[in-house]
DNA sequence: ATCAAATTTTGAATCGAATTCAAAATTTGC
DNA sequence: GCAAATTTTGAATTCGATTCAAAATTTGAT
């Protein structure tokens, strides 16, 4: 039956279409302006056609979020599956999502915004599965990371906490972080520079704490920027994320300090 | 000329009703379902005049998160100001922002609604810069803590980060993990347990990482709730947010792992 | 106390955008 | 080639933020 395939194909192909133009909208006019009839009339399609696919725009936003972290996986999967120490590996996990940052800041600022109660909340139970489900590789693989770095003898097997939660650590200070350079709105102009640095020693204290071997003296600045950079050559064979902006390389001691909000 | 005083007073205090007014709708029906009309009617007012005060509906978004966070402030002073070892100082920051999600969670829901590209782009750039004014008290707090703990020797003075920085990582972490906790929706109904002894545990990992003094193992779990249990009760004469509910107090490994997504 | 100007309040009207749905078009199965 | 089933259409509906002209109130002067 090979009609009825064509159908779902080319119905599946469409639904790409609606994300592509989405994305575009959004990277054209921003966030805000999405609208759900312009969507459909940009593809030649009635507005209709379009709810056909995504029940709600919530639930639009929830896919196309879900999308963009499906399109990361490679990403991730290179730095998990990097030959290299279980700790650089880790961190390269962190570098991999900062480069998605500098490259695609739309994709964190609708990530954060669909992860909003608001947001979260008002999309269908289904597309909450579907982007849960979704994003389970990415949490395995770094999950993997810190099974490899227990069995290597890298990490203490009795942190008290499993593996999984171990991987929570990093993650949420990025997230923390992410949000509050983008939110703040404080450190605009200067995307990508001191707040990025900020992460990265933040991350290896933590991973001090851990007691991650090998461990690292975070505040030598010449060292940290040498070893984010040879991480991003040799696993990304990416430039730098840190030094792909003209901004100071050189300088470190005149960065202005972060915002000084409260989130709560 | 007290007759310009008293409607200036008058007037403050009518905002200060439609921002209560606001908070009980929320707590009632919920952000997605607030609604600007149904404020003021319920405060006795027409719809224009609740204009007069805030320009948009993200106005007011705003400045209720900014009054709630400045209703934190007396906790975070406690905290600040208690006189115990500087870490102790730091962990007891850490515990107020608990108490808070657990009493208010939708304070938290706000905050991280507003803080959202979309909803902080559309405020007005004066109710932007009054929220971060807001909050600079709050920041210069926990500013004091670091600073007090590099004088003390608790901390080196030399971890390549000024103080502000310091303290941006405790709050990164705590922001991350609030933001999946609530956003991920998995973790609901059993609100606080398992996820806020993951971030106690998380958060001495990092001291550690500093090595801020004196080091404690969070492996060891008693002592973990031990010392979280004796900080609410000797700085905030509260009950302990994890023991708070009749929740597991005991069993520790069936915890079961944060869900396993990735934000972008 | 009284009046005109200035200010504030009112809430119905406007407007923008998500969502719906009956009619039209297309596809399917025979 | 045709009737039933499915899909598409886009104008109409609906909801809710925002506006603004008219009404009410306050002020300041006499």
């Amino acid at each position: 039956m090979s009609t009825k395939d064509r159908r779902l194909r080319e119905r599946a192909e469409r639904e790409q279409r609606f994300l592509d133009k989405a994305q575009e909208l959004i990277q054209r006019d921003g966030l805000l302006s999405l609208q759900m009839s312009r969507i459909a009339e940009e593809c030649d399609y009635a507005t209709g056609t379009l709810y056909q696919h995504f029940a709600s725009k919530e639930d639009l936003l929830v896919a196309l979020a879900t999308r963009n972290s499906l399109s990361r996986v490679d990403l991730f999967e290179r730095a998990a599956r990097w030959h290299g120490p279980t700790r650089e590996r880790m961190l390269a996990i962190a570098i991999a999502d900062l480069m998605v940052i500098r490259d695609q800041p739309e994709h964190f600022r609708l990530a954060q915004f669909v992860w909003t109660d608001v947001i979260w909340g008002a999309a269908s139970a289904a597309s909450r599965q579907c982007s849960l489900e979704a994003s389970a590789p990415l949490a395995a693989l770094v999950d993997g990371i810190v099974l490899d770095a227990i069995a290597a003898g890298d990490l203490r097997a009795d942190l008290g906490l499993p593996p999984q939660s171990v991987a929570i650590g990093p993650w949420t200070l990025s997230l923390g972080l992410h949000t509050l350079t983008l939110a703040e709105g404080l450190l605009e102009g200067r995307v990508l520079g001191d707040p990025y640095r900020l992460l990265m020693k933040h991350l290896h204290y933590l991973l001090n704490g851990y007691g991650w071997l090998p461990l690292f003296d975070p505040a030598d600045d010449d060292a940290l920027d040498a070893l984010t950079t040879r991480l991003c050559r040799e696993v990304f064979d990416s430039a730098c994320p840190q030094s792909s902006h003209p901004a100071a390389p050189a300088t470190l001691s005149d960065a202005p300090p972060l915002p000084g909000t409260r989130h709560d």
